[in-house]
This record gives C-alpha cells, sequence and structure tokens, in this order.
DNA sequence: GTGGTCTAGACCACA
DNA sequence: GTGGTCTAGACCACC
C-alpha cells in the first residue's frame, strides 16, 4: 500500500492515505491512530517515519497528539469540513490534470463524467 | 513508475501506460514501439514482461508486430478513437469510484469539477 | 553555547539562537544560513538535526531553503517585524516571571527597571 | 539546572540558586541548608564544590556554618534586605543587557513591560 | 505502554 | 556542493 518508489516522501503518502481514512469515516474524530511503533509495523515503514507524519498531520490541524497517551484524529469539525473540501480539490484536480494530459477538453470530461454518473444510477438534474 | 506492490500485474500497468503515450500523441499511428529490451531497459522490466504487454497490445488490435521489424502502433483510425473513448471512461470510472469511496455525492462530484474547471481558465458552456 | 541537559529540545535551542542573530542583525534578510553540515560542526550537533531547525524555522517563515542552493533568511519585512515583536515579548515574559517567582511584585519590577536604565545612561521621559 | 558548559563557575552557580530560594522564601532565615554531602547528590555536583559555595555565602554573610551543626541562613533582616536589592540589580541588569543586545530601545523596554504587566493582571498605576 | 529527541550513516534530487 | 528522506537504534519524559 506504501510506494516506497514513488516521488512524493513515504511520509505525505501516508498523511495523505490518513487523511483519507478520516473523510472516509474509518477514523473518527476523538479515535487513537495508531501508535508510531505499530504503524510502523503495519505500513512496513520505520517508527520515526510515521512519527514525521503524524507531526505534519499535528501541524495541519488534522491530529492531536498527547504525550504518554497516544495521537487522536481532531474533534474540531471545522477541521474535517476544511480537510473534506481539500481533500476534494486535490483530487479534482489530479484527474483533469491526468484527463488534460491524455487531451481530452473540458468539456469531453464534463460530458463523459456525467455519461458515467447517469449510466450508473439513473436520473441526474442539470443545473 | 511502475508500481511492484500493486495488485495489477505489471504487464497489464506497462499496457496502460503505453496506450496513454498514444492516446496522449507521444506515440502516433504507425510509429515503432521500442523493442522488447529496449524497452525492458526504460522501464526496469524484464523483456519477457513486455513481450507479454506487446501481445495483448495485439490481442486488443492496439499494436501489430512484424516479424523482424518490431512493434508499431495501429494506423487503424477506429481503433484509436475506441481507445481514447476507453481511456477515458476507464479514467472517469476509476476518479468517480474514489470520490464516492470518501463518500461524496453525484451532485458534489460534478459541482466540484465545473468550479474547478472555471476557476482553472475562465469561462466554461454548460449543455 | 548549546545546553544538552536543558529541557527544550537542541533543535528549538538552536532556532531560538538563529532567531536572536536575525533580530540582532548579525544575520541579515537574504543571507544565506550555514548548511546544515557546516552548523552541525560549529554547534557540536547532528546535521539531522540543524535540520529539523532549519525545517521549524521554514514553517515559522522565517527562513527560505531553496534545494541544493541552502537556507536563507527570508526577506519579508513583515516576519522580521512580527519576530522583533515575538522576541521582545518572549524576554520580558520569561524576565517577568523569574521576578515574580523571587517575590518581587510589579512596582517594584518597574522601579527597578527604571532605576537601572536612569543610572546607566541619564535622563529617562516617563509618559 | 547545573549547566557545565557555561562561562560562570559552578559554585556561583549554586551560590545563586541557594540566594535565590532564600529570596523567594524557599530557605527561611535561620533554617538549616541540607548538609555538603547531600546537597552534592541533589545537584549532582562534588561536596568540594559545595563546600566552597557555602564558604562564599558565608563570605558574603549570607549564610553563618556552625562547627558540628551545619550551615543555616541568616536572620539579620539587613542582610537578607540587601540580597533581595542584589538580586534584583543582578536579574534586572541581565535583563536589560540582553533587551540591548537584540537592539531593543530603553523606550521599547519600558513599554513593552508595561504592556506585559497590564495585560497580565489587570490595572496598573503609574508613578 | 505512549510520543519526543537525537545520532550515525545511508541514499536521493537538485544545481 | 545543497537540502530531503529514511533507517536503526538509543535514550528520555509522561502516564
Amino acid at each position: 500500500m506504501t510506494d516506497f518508489d514513488s516521488a512524493t516522501p513515504i511520509y505525505l503518502q501516508l498523511a495523505e492515505r490518513i487523511q483519507r481514512q478520516i473523510v472516509r469515516g474509518d477514523l473518527k474524530p476523538g479515535e487513537k491512530l495508531p501508535s508510531v511503533r505499530d504503524m510502523g509495523v503495519q505500513s512496513g515503514v520505520n517508527p520515526n517515519t510515521v512519527q514525521r507524519t503524524y507531526r505534519e498531520l499535528e501541524a495541519m490541524g488534522i491530529v492531536e497528539t498527547r504525550r504518554g497517551q497516544g495521537t487522536f484524529v481532531s474533534e474540531n469539525p471545522e477541521v474535517l469540513q476544511t480537510l473534506r473540501e481539500s481533500l476534494k480539490r486535490a483530487e479534482i484536480s489530479r484527474f483533469v490534470e491526468g484527463m488534460k494530459a491524455m487531451g481530452f477538453s473540458d468539456a469531453e470530461i464534463i460530458a463523459g463524467l456525467k455519461d458515467h454518473l447517469t449510466e450508473a444510477e439513473g436520473r441526474y438534474e442539470d443545473d
């Protein structure tokens, strides 16, 4: 699950994965993350690297660490809302970039997306 | 660039990469692909694996191999058109799946996409 | 110059020392800091620890790092102004805390300070 | 708590610390100081160094040693009053020196101090 | 147990 | 050269 050959450092990959888990609801506000050691084992990564990830997430306000107790998902609902928006933008941005790189126009992207959603699950009302 | 840990086999990863290059225009109709040996070196992959990739692409009608000459991108415009459509669907499908997994609704996805395209590069006319 | 027994971690001690050098003007805006390796030797500290310091200073906006070139004092005058104010407060806060701990009242502190400044260098106009 | 790398000798550092404890009231007039051995253990310092400290404090009239009984804080109120003043001056002097070294003017120091005291605990009446 | 710091030494990317 | 990442392993502080 972790790409050691990627250009983006492992600690950021891990951070993003955790962010997704939070947005997805797999990690709920107030919930404890695995200890740096456990997460290290799970991810096949050095505990120091996990700690770097947790530190980064804490700097973003997404997570709070309590000495001797562990690292916990922030309970601030605003943070979660912001995170959700941020991930949405990131994902869309990545998608559009990829499509453009393959030569698809804005119109094709939108049309293709609508087709996909319509086929998959019935009606979709346009604005 | 190749993910050895991924669930999808390497030869299919390679195939998809080549398909993108074709759709993108990096590889033009009639153009010769690198030899299996060269492609193997470029991709850090075993030539046998490259061979398997080329065979797969040929079965899809996307490339043609000519004994003693090499492997060439098909010049059949229909094939290319189909490929383009196929990649578009695949990419959109992957994108939507990811967004849904993070809990985004159809409406959010469409709205977010439109916002992105509008912000990024001026006007966008809806259908 | 570095206190290895202090409760505050080395990387923060180093950060504070650098902040003082900047406020003092020993390090001017745009000036290059020593490389992490050099600073490590100078401070008798591991380069990784120096890097942690630089990273922290960068997160505070006090310093900018350019890959392959080095780490430089920010040229943003606002940042410097803020830093100056911040250090002033910190120093005063520490001083007052110490004085209070020794049982001195607000009045004694102010009066003592005024006496000191007056003795040392002539007149001082009160508001 | 003792800085072995400092320029000022350990026995003076210890002396100053004890002086603060007296001014703060942690050590009351007439109270017995720990034996040189105990103080050595507490401070992680050689008993001879503690001996030197006690001798110095006695020379300043701050403590009295009674053969076979131990070392006691002086009960002379004048001595304590002097000590208090002396520590106040020393602390202020150190503070001002530091602020000046960072380029702060007399006016800034006074104003900053008043701000701090006012913010921290309500009203403060000027002279 | 938990996280936090520090080191030594490796390898990479950028220039 | 520069900074950036990662590891392995140590020791500390808090609970």
